[in-house]
DNA sequence: GTCTATAGGCAGATAGAC
DNA sequence: GTCTATCTGCCTATAGAC
């Protein structure tokens, strides 16, 4: 998940950086200008020179963090991985952002929405949109190729799997207790490893 | 659902009720004593007669929540369903709440359990483990008679369950798609179905 | 139980000097 | 770009009359 060289300054990086913590462990309404500032060692005035107004700011976070899981997305994808490999390397990355103590900052935000300004509620779709064609893409290669093994549509299955993420992801916090999100995620991968010795029924089903 | 009838008085009981909706929409910090005020038709300082802080009020309301969700769980289990037809029911609950425009007022806190008070995280995880202690319940009587098949533990089933189900509402909600939560739960039920031609498959693992 | 009045703090945001 | 100073508004909460 590399940091795409962007046009943003320095200072502006690090204030997405505290930000972004801020985000993902309080939540968008659980934060103030103040908080980053004491952080950043700036003043909140100079915060307002990066970012105008705390939509703006939270508008940026977004965008920056879809490209961010999205370029890890495409390192995934290009990889010489089977489509089972590709999922489960798909579910560690909420792993890792989950034991750097940190909820998804998109699943965050969206127990957020309906306090969200616009501009975030449409780039918060964006994200999960990103995800769900990753997902689809993958789930349909597997079930072509044998790999992976599921009933039902593609699309069904890849809002099964971002829905069931984001939310054992959210439990496992209340419990402080990441292993809790480790089951929950290999009960899930289990469903789509193909039967041991029916290779039969990991042909795709009419679609 | 049936509330249960409690002690408090009526007016107590019309600001949960509006506190209710306010912090399953928008949150624990997304609603204020002004909010609640304006809707039930008297002062901040009368709601402080009621609920002498707001920690105060949020711990009503997950208590009364989960109490609330009990006693409809507890019907649930006392009828003569099969424990394929428990878990649709139980589905069919929070698909409810989702059709109100709503988020599981403890899946929404859930998101904000960094910044909730002592007290309130506390009533919270009893609201997960009452949950996941009756779905094991649930669990392990289909696997045994054989209506519902599943691999693993129950413990980590009912886990899958409650944050698939809820992350399942709270990306719906992100895009005011109940349909969307429908598809997920379904694609969730459709791997404790047992497999048609295949009973033998349903008996308990090794546990 | 509900009110008016108000305290005290923190929020996001702006003006203008450097 | 960053600062000091300040504004306005909202927040939770309290005092005390009725």
């Amino acid at each position: 998940m590399a940091r795409a060289p962007g046009r943003t300054s320095d200072t502006a990086e690090r204030v997405l950086d505290v930000a972004e913590r801020l985000a993902q462990t309080r939540g968008f309404n659980g934060f103030s200008y103040a908080d980053i500032a004491a952080e950043v060692g700036i003043t909140t005035a100079s915060l307002h020179y990066h970012f105008p107004t705390k939509a703006d700011l939270g508008e940026a976070l977004v965008v920056r963090y879809t490209d961010a899981f999205q370029a890890a997305l495409t390192e995934v994808a290009a990889s010489s991985d089977g489509a089972l490999t590709k999922l489960e390397r798909y579910v560690r990355i909420y792993h890792d952002v989950l034991g750097a103590d940190r909820m998804c900052l998109c699943g965050m935000f969206a127990a957020e929405y309906a306090t969200l300004p616009a501009p975030m509620q449409q780039a918060l779709r964006r994200f999960f949109d990103d995800n769900e064609r990753w997902l689809v893409e993958v789930l349909e290669t597997g079930r072509a190729d044998g790999s992976v093994q599921f009933e039902g549509g593609a699309a069904d299955m890849a809002g099964l799997l971002t829905g069931a993420l984001e939310g054992s992801m959210l439990l496992a916090r209340s419990y402080s207790d990441v292993a809790r999100f480790g089951a929950s995620a290999e009960q899930l991968l289990r469903t789509l490893r193909p039967t041991p010795g029916a290779a039969r029924s990991s042909r795709p089903v009419r679609r």
